[in-house]
RNA sequence: GGAGGGAUACCCAAGCGGCCAACGGGGGCAGACUGUAAAUCUGCUGUUUUUAACUUCGGAGGUUCGAAUCCUCCUCCCUCCA
């Protein structure tokens, strides 16, 4: 492969890349590079959303380059500011390894577990002495820090900035100094940490990594980007029939968006697709190859393919699915109302809710739609009781 | 330390003595439609023993036949001055 094509593989779907002409010189060199991406351990699972930057590292794996998974258990516990715009908690540092722990876990699902190195930037940092923190501060300033677009609105609008929150960028840009790192990944929120570590980089005689940004993926609204407290998220443990589910959800716009981050799909087959529904296939067949592209990659292709086949039978022909609770419900007097044994099973959160459930025809009972809130059933009933299309339940009464 | 402003349901936000379980928007859920859990349209969105009752508008008291709305105290948040 030409350093072009190199070029142009690595390039494709990132955000930026400070700068260009360096990254060519590195790899022109011949080197193998050392390629960091560092990780708050703040989330106990990894998301779609990381793996858009995980991806990326996978692909200088490809090409034969180190990569260093840097879990920031020493910064987790300062808390990054990047993008809030209100101090963060810091974790504790059970917390903080708990969840690099799950990181590490995870990641081997895209990442080659033998070519993978995985650092800890606690290893340098836990026996700095305060000389040696004052004196890393000492490389950077106020203006300098104030710089940064979160910093700088919250400064403006008055509130409060911690100092140690200014900590952080020179830790995380320490990290690259520690590892000698020739190229670091991150989200583009990242950016002025990455470029902080540049700068101490050069400072201290080394040569300056290059920077490469990722776009951050948008959750499934389509709007704020993904992420656990939203839960706007897919998470890569999920299992396939939610995956499928909440790829489907996804609206068509968005649908591309994904493709061009997550797909490994050539640029030349989704331009290709894109002409297709645009000439009238179904955009929701597009979906269909989304969705099963991601799943083989967390699963397996197996699981893929029944989650489409779980997916067509379940919303195409309103089967019932395969694996629904089973319970057993007890009545006092021999018998249940509708609306006490939807919520008992936990198909509605109340009986209020329940009432309205049935009174919108969203009730079946073994396919049928129950239509009176007030229907009792005696004990001995038994059947699959279904609010909506999603939620089912096989209960028993007695 | 001083002076003001604010706290309403999942979120934003109206209401400022009875017509308030509380406008509107967002989100969520359901139905219709669609070869999509997309888009669009419609409805619902406190609880319960559900044609009615009960609890809710930061917390605790009070005024009143009647309070989210008025008064007192408390807690928290914000702005300005020092």
């Amino acid at each position: 492969m030409s350093i072009q094509d190199t070029l142009d593989l690595i390039c494709r779907g990132t955000e930026e890349v400070i700068k260009l002409d360096e990254l060519k010189k590195k790899l022109s060199s011949g080197k193998r590079l050392k390629v960091k991406a560092g990780f708050d351990p703040t989330a106990p699972d990894l998301h779609i959303g990381h793996t858009v930057l995980i991806n990326k590292m996978r692909q200088f794996q490809d090409l034969g380059h180190e990569v260093i998974f840097l879990i920031g258990d020493f910064t987790g516990m300062i808390g990054d500011p990047s993008g809030k715009s209100a101090t963060r908690k810091p974790l504790t540092r059970e917390q903080v390894l708990d969840n690099a722990k799950t990181y590490q876990q995870q990641i081997y699902k895209i990442l080659d577990q033998d070519k993978t190195t995985i650092a800890f930037n606690s290893q340098w940092f836990k026996d700095m002495s305060a000389a040696d923190m004052i004196e890393l501060s000492a490389q950077y300033n106020v203006a300098r820090m104030l710089e940064r677009d979160d910093f700088n609105k919250r400064y403006k609008s008055g509130q409060s900035i911690a100092i140690h929150e200014f900590m952080y960028p020179l830790v995380q840009g320490y990290d690259s100094v520690a590892l000698e790192a020739d190229v670091e990944l991150g989200g583009t929120d990242q950016k002025f940490n990455l470029l902080v570590g540049r700068h101490l980089q050069a400072q201290i005689g080394q040569d300056p990594q290059v920077v490469i940004t990722v776009p951050l993926l948008e959750g499934l609204d389509g709007v704020q980007k993904m992420s656990k407290s939203l839960g706007n998220y897919i998470g890569i443990d999920e299992k396939p029939e939610v995956m499928f589910g909440k790829i489907m959800s996804i609206s068509d716009e968005l649908m591309w968006r994904y493709f061009d981050l997550l797909s490994f799909k050539s640029n030349q087959a989704l331009d290709q697709l894109k002409t297709e529904v645009a000439a009238g296939k179904n955009p929701r067949d597009a979906k269909f190859e989304l969705a099963l592209e991601i799943i083989a990659r967390f699963h397996n292709d197996e699981a893929a393919k029944n989650a489409l086949a779980s997916f067509k039978a379940q919303f195409q022909k309103g089967a019932i699915p395969d694996d629904i609770p089973t319970l057993n419900l007890t009545t006092e007097s021999g018998e249940m109302g509708i609306a006490h044994i939807l919520k008992n099973a936990d198909l509605c959160p109340s009986t209020s809710e329940a009432i309205r459930m049935v009174k919108q025809g969203a009730v079946k009972l073994n396919g049928e739609k129950i239509e009176d809130p007030k229907q009792m059933f005696s004990a001995g009933t038994q059947g699959v009781f279904q609010v909506g299309k999603r939620k089912f339940a096989e209960i028993t009464l007695n």
